[in-house]
RNA sequence: CGGUAAGUUGAACAAUUGGUUGGUUCGCCAGACUGUAAAUCUGGUCUCUUCGGAGCUUGGAGGUUCGAAUCCUUCCUUGCCGA
């Protein structure tokens, strides 16, 4: 098969949470020669390995991945420290002459690397922070309305996360809230892209996280991950802001909810979240959808000719 | 069969014990996303709508009243207690 000198292809495999990326992935890897690199905020954490659905060893077939287990959970990682890590690693595989898998379901994270998007070259600054965060939504849009009015703008002003960021990146550069740059850096290389998909019908979606999730729950397994990493210290409030199984989980092992209710809330949020995680995706449309194996095969494949 | 408490919504609760509710929470639907993105946030959710509004509602039927989800009568349904 003719596939060296594909340097500078790309290859996107995405879809919401439970519908099949990472045995796609796999399966497509090893018939095309690839390599992949996992695009999810929380598969990036040490750790946190069955609440985050890590591929384990032996899914991987040999196949090797990337950005898995490349921060420690006590600490925030971003979608910056990602896309510096995923640019590098893209190019290894390119390096290597094997294809890069880009597979994932955390669109942010996706993004930073499919448009290249330029993010402000500015540190969270912690201390800043907590002081923003004492003010009211309303005090900080009010402050961001002075400071940089165009931002301002079009910034969502009841989201306290957005307007701290935004207030933080003109205070530390005294220049207003660069705007997003599609276009990329010229050093880095243009890739070609092709994006898959998965889709799976609202049913059958609820009924593969069901089955998911209680595979998770056999033999405590996924209750045991939560309780190590705690004692290891992550504390509650780490747990609660990891989101989904591990604050639900969390609040189970703090007597907040019972047992039962933890299991409920779980596969509520799931569904909930690939909701989310679909609006992301359906703004893109070069994505192109699949719902099989062979499908996907068939646009690699023809993708990879050209 | 007798006694008793209740019936609002997709679900659970509210509505100065007569003052003209569609309120809260959850769910559901849609959406946003400039270094936390599984996070964070927005809108809608009785009906119709030309998006300015208009109409209809508290198990059913009747009644009292200027005015009823609230009071009365009766029927239906459900829970509990007793036979």
């Amino acid at each position: 098969m003719e596939i060296r000198s594909k340097n500078n292809k790309l290859i996107v495999i995405l879809g919401p949470t439970s519908s099949g990326k990472t045995g796609l992935s796999i399966k497509l890897a090893k018939k095309f020669n690839g390599q992949v690199v996992s695009a999810d905020s929380r598969q990036v954490y040490k750790g946190l390995d069955i609440g985050s659905g890590k591929v384990t060893k032996k899914e991987m077939a040999g196949i090797r991945h990337y950005l898995l287990d490349v921060a420690n959970p006590k600490n925030r990682f971003s979608v910056t420290q990602y896309q510096k890590l995923a640019k590098k690693a893209i190019t290894e595989i390119n390096k290597n002459n094997k294809i890069p898998f880009l597979v994932g379901g955390t669109g942010f994270y996706l993004q930073s690397i499919v448009d290249n998007i330029l993010i402000p070259n500015i540190k969270p600054n912690l201390k800043l922070r907590k002081e923003l965060e004492k003010k009211s939504t309303e005090e900080l849009f009010i402050m961001l309305q002075k400071l940089d009015p165009v931002r301002a703008q079009n910034i969502d002003s009841h989201n306290p996360r957005r307007l701290v960021r935004a207030v933080e990146i003109v205070l530390s550069t005294g220049k207003p809230v660069p705007k997003v740059s599609f276009e990329g850096c010229p050093t880095c290389p243009e890739f070609s892209i092709l994006q898959i998909g998965i889709t799976k019908l609202p049913k059958e979606l609820k009924k593969l996280i069901h089955k998911r999730l209680i595979a998770r729950l056999k033999n405590n397994a996924m209750i045991n991950e939560v309780k190590k990493i705690h004692k290891q210290g992550l504390s509650f409030n780490r747990l609660k802001e990891l989101g989904l199984e591990y604050r639900c989980v969390a609040q189970y092992l703090q007597n907040k909810i019972t047992y039962q209710e933890m299991q409920n809330r779980i596969e509520i949020e799931s569904l909930q979240f690939t909701k989310r995680q679909m609006t992301w995706f359906k703004r893109d449309k070069r994505i192109i959808w699949v719902s099989t194996y062979t499908e996907a095969k068939k646009l690699v494949k023809h993708f990879l000719k050209t």
